[in-house]
DNA sequence: GATGAATGAGTATTCATTCAT
DNA sequence: TATGAATGAATACTCATTCAT
């Protein structure tokens, strides 16, 4: 299997850092080449095409980040909980590495339609997280019993990408980690209704 | 004054149509002036160079966009209103015109960085909009007092241009503005507050 | 006569300034006609296209150059004399208006062939000055009389020409003027004769 | 060293003959390379740009130009035998390789400023080794010994580049070669000195 | 005569991918 | 496996000239 070879984790590295420092037009598979310490030729013999990089990139790092997210999440129980530990891990993860930052909210979303299309779906996977968190909270009875879950689930994603985007914009100049308490209060109670305590 | 000639317009909605029924990187400059009904050099009478027509396009649209919104909110009094009709009106006009739809969702966050960087500074007008109504409900008593509102903001954005993208993913099958309504609601009362009826 | 009307020299005029001050590649015709206070349709109602303006504005200045070298070489007699007239006001003329010299010794030589072969006609009519000054020296016994009249043409020209060019090339730093004496001595005794005194 | 390669030499020669046969505005990139046999992309493989092929041409020509002239005169001593060497070899060689006479005295001076610049600076290699025969002639006594050497440079070069202009315009009809011994004559006794025999 | 808005042809350069070694 | 020289398709922008007013 070719994704067990060193040159493979070499070279999704190497694109990541190229992507961060040049950015998605400036990022030449012979730059990620070079980075990556092997030939332009070896590049495809590891990847299809240059897509391919930027999609096995992505599923690389989304598997680390859901894993890793997952794993935490198994020591809380309730689903408010499991929402924030989400919310942190979320920024936690992009505020320790910031090339990946920068490629994820920026440099990325300059593909082309069919590279943002697959990127979706890898990024289903992420959703689903988000889902199972939904669900068992309305099953909890933490969450409004009659809550769309879809709807809900594009509102944390599209809060919390909305929030590192701007952090990622803004050149990454505040802690974007302490943000997670109050966005997940916010998530939770939403701007205005009054609270029974 | 030159964005009062006919052919301004003419090629920015010209520059709409072979973009969304393109894609971005497939929409020629010689394509948008056939298109126009305009000779290629003319766009050059009329706009500094491709960039510059992107970037009046977005600006054009989203006056219009806030002037019709902002029309339409003055009829209502209350914060909570203000928002339905903020919610109702962003989904009306990206569903009326799904041309435009395509283009702020998919196709313009495909150029690069300084274009986008533009686009953004082009966006703040939306967000001072949605700030005005978030403050007004803060005031009048109808949102948290200790409410973040930068953070609502993103929240309010982020979730809907989440909304929007995915409904154009979806190749805009359903009917966005049926949602406005559980979307408000989700907003207002976020995930899992208890209300007090 | 179109030559008779002011707005002609205005244009030449506005051409030698426009070229010098911008070069030859770009010195558009709106530019001229800018500089000239004339639209860009008026040049066409006084030059058929922008090639009858270079080659116009050459034989213009050209003309007034041999008629103000005529003039003065008409006061001397022998041919060395006759000969240091010309060498010093081909020299004075160019000294004193450098936008001038910049224009023929450096612009208009990146004209394509056409006018180049066009220019080298209207040059003709310095060359059959300089031919006059030969054959009369030759005549008169002032100088070798199996002088090649072709070659030393040639020779009078290459020199003053190359001499100037340096001139311009060097930013004109140095007063060209003062040179005459000196080329003048050159060309009469070359490199290397013995004189007899 | 990427001049080493025949690719190199072959794009060179390819450009003298592209700009000898269709003129400086028409040798399009892509007809010099399909000329070498090698794809457009190629050429940006040995040249930096456009421009960096024509100062290379000019470079490499004048330096085998220099060489052959070099070697040719080191067989004669005085600088009158010297200086006849170098205007039969100048003349020799733009006589033999046409192609080379068009580019240099008709087609490269089209070329624009900057790029007139460079190749006066190559240029002066060649201005080098006319100083150096002069400086030998006054030193040996050959020629007057308060020669302006400045001067009489130009006067040598504005000669021959008038003369193989002239020939070059005049379609090459006639033989520069047999000029050279005219000129030679024409140049060391210049136009009228009296002669000791 | 005078205007100036409109026209549309023309080209250097980059970079993902291949394939002979 | 690994290399890297070679490929060739693809596109924004300028500016001389025209012609309706």
């Amino acid at each position: 299997m070719k994704k067990d070879r060193p040159k493979y984790k070499q070279i999704i590295d190497a694109a990541v850092v190229v992507i961060a420092e040049n950015g998605y037009h400036q990022a030449q598979v012979s730059k990620i080449a070079k980075q990556a310490g092997v030939a332009d030729g070896t590049i495809y013999l590891y990847f299809k095409n240059k897509e391919d990089i930027l999609i096995s990139m992505f599923q690389e790092k989304l598997g680390v980040f859901i894993s890793n997210i997952d794993e935490e999440m198994a020591r809380v129980t309730s689903a408010k909980e499991k929402m924030l530990v989400l919310i942190r891990k979320h920024f936690e993860i992009l505020f320790e590495d910031k090339h990946l930052a920068i490629v994820t909210q920026l440099e990325l979303r300059q593909s082309n339609k069919e590279i943002r299309y697959k990127i979706n779906d890898v990024l289903k996977g992420y959703l689903k997280l988000v889902d199972s968190i939904l669900i068992a909270g309305v099953e909890q009875g933490e969450f409004h019993e009659d809550l769309d879950v879809r709807l809900a689930r594009h509102m944390v994603f599209g809060t919390l990408d909305e929030i590192v985007t701007t952090w990622v914009m803004n050149e990454q100049k505040y802690n974007l980690v302490e943000q997670a308490g109050p966005v997940h209060e916010l998530i939770i109670k939403g701007l205005g209704a009054k609270i029974v305590k």
